[in-house]
DNA sequence: GTGAAAGCGCTAACAT
DNA sequence: ATGTTAGCGCTTTCAC
């Protein structure tokens, strides 16, 4: 690989202005500008990012710490998130921590060891990953999920009215005994969600099933609900991987939807209205929470002593046929 | 941010001992370790990575190019490849072109300037992408899409078998006119794909239409087959994301699956069976992909120069009712 | 406008 | 077993 002292020895200049050329340095002339770019083409010169970014001590990298790769949800944020990131000059590497706190470390840790110039992560619940990322100097913004114990910026929906909206959906459609089955406990989708679904029961019992926002876990939850006691007759599901697995139990089983038991899912999803019957679901403004959160990490990098903010979006109800008495 | 230096202070140890410490090295005296160890926690040490990257000309990072994020055949391919890169000491960063030749240009730039230990990428058909790196001593390892004119490294599915079986499929259930919908021109996945499905028709008339790989383009795609003069009794349709566009559009214009119009899809989901009717594809062994990806990218970066893998694995088809007339 | 030289933080020879 | 030293490739004063 060569070096930029190979492109001057090439171009007869120092490194410093072939340095100078490479970086939109308006001293250089113009006659040397040329030569210096011929080299660089003659000898497929590419600079070495690692060496600049140690001189600098800055990078241009920004890391996606997100919780499943797999999750729709994820993936639509991330497109938000670059398009502002390419805007500011940032590139942008996903980190999948797949709900594991301790891939989620490493990764944090692996951010920071790279100086990357800012973070932004959707928790998977490690405390211990959200200290050391509140104990460095680096820019942080947590989406969709707050930052365990965290001061930093933050860009969620409004979970606990969007979860209680979809629970009063429920109830207005008439289901009377309505269970929610939500994600980990500190994970703060999970628990804002399951608070909005019981503060609209208003003194009813709520009928709760923890797991993990994973596809097994809806169909599990399901199965344990439908062979349950006090079975329901409807269920609000937390997130749209979850609802995947639950909608798939009751096939399995040949429950009637939304007859025998009505159904609301978390996220919108492509094929909502192509399931049979189409599902109920709340949707989040996805890509706008993405480009919210990419502003913010901007702002920070730009002041980062400024005051931390809470951006708080809010989610819509899309009502289908699956809560539909 | 303290450096090794700080630390070797704190410690009364040179730089090169906390050094030695902190990369398992076995020479050091106890003694002299506990203290560094101490003095590490004490600063709140991270070592800098892009230093010692610098010096080390090398990486522990992995670049996966993938084409379009919100594909669930990619993420569920990402997903073997963190777990093979992760028993090899490597992290895994994503980085999404979008289907996009000019961003993944720019991320195959970014992966080479970073020093990247190793790339592994499904091409969106930048030729410039491609002759990069291959002019580049970056270990490479092409999935899913073969890299233009590339002699890397490449593990795909037998996308023209399975095409062809998918063809005729719908030819052994009584369809005639069977029509195709695929990707890009110079995207191998699209060009095999056709070729397959032209194969199977044995002498009938095809019927294609070229897209991108998105959903809006497979929704209009069926539109237009819809309303043409010879409108097919069947299709085929290239990738999963086309196939929802699709199904969308025949939900729209009531067009009855499989009595008016039978179906098949390329790339299983977690929703096929939930759809009604349930959806015939050919389902691809994502995970399995990812890891042999990683695993050539392992051997690679170990013999650069040994000759290039070709790993062709099978798809299968999964009937269901959406083809059957 | 240009070059010489220092130094970012680390590791690996080398010397002891 | 440990410290000294050089240098990875680049950018950026500083002096001319």
């Amino acid at each position: 690989m060569p070096t930029i002292y190979d492109v001057a020895r090439e171009a007869g200049v120092s490194a410093a202005t072939v340095s100078r050329v490479l970086n939109g340095r308006l001293t250089v002339d113009p006659e040397r500008v040329a030569r210096v770019l011929t080299a660089v083409r003659a000898l497929g010169y590419r600079p070495n990012a690692v060496a600049r970014n140690l001189r600098r001590s800055r990078t241009t990298l920004w890391a996606v710490i997100i919780s499943d790769i797999g999750n729709p949800f994820f993936t639509a944020t991330v497109r938000g998130i670059e398009d502002v990131a390419q805007q500011a000059g940032y590139s942008v590497v996903l980190c999948n921590s797949d709900e594991n706190p301790a891939k989620e470390e490493t990764y944090v840790a692996a951010a920071l060891s790279e100086q990357m110039a800012g973070i932004i992560i959707a928790s998977s619940g490690s405390t211990k990953a959200a200290r050391t990322l509140l104990g460095s100097p680096v820019p942080v913004v947590a989406i969709d999920r707050e930052l365990p114990r965290g001061a930093v910026d933050t860009v969620v929906v409004d979970n606990e009215a969007a979860a209680r909206a979809a629970t009063r959906h429920l109830l207005d459609a008439g289901y009377s005994r309505i269970a929610c089955v939500t994600g980990p406990e500190g994970v703060s989708t999970a628990d804002l969600r399951l608070r909005g679904y019981t503060s609209a029961l208003a003194g009813a019992e709520p009928v709760v099933v923890r797991t993990d926002f994973r596809e097994q876990g809806g169909y599990d939850a399901m199965a344990g609900l439908l062979s349950s006691a006090a079975r329901p007759d409807a269920v609000f599901v937390a997130n749209n991987l979850m609802t995947v697995g639950a909608l798939r139990c009751l096939a399995d089983r040949g429950v009637e939807v939304p007859g025998e038991l009505g159904l609301v899912g978390f996220d919108e999803t492509p094929w909502a209205d192509l399931v049979r019957p189409s599902l109920t679901t709340v949707a989040q403004p996805t890509y706008e929470l993405g480009r919210m959160a990419a502003r913010l990490l901007v702002d920070r990098i730009a002041a980062p002593s400024a005051h931390p903010a809470k951006v708080v979006l809010p989610a819509e109800l899309r009502p289908r046929r699956s809560s539909a008495r």
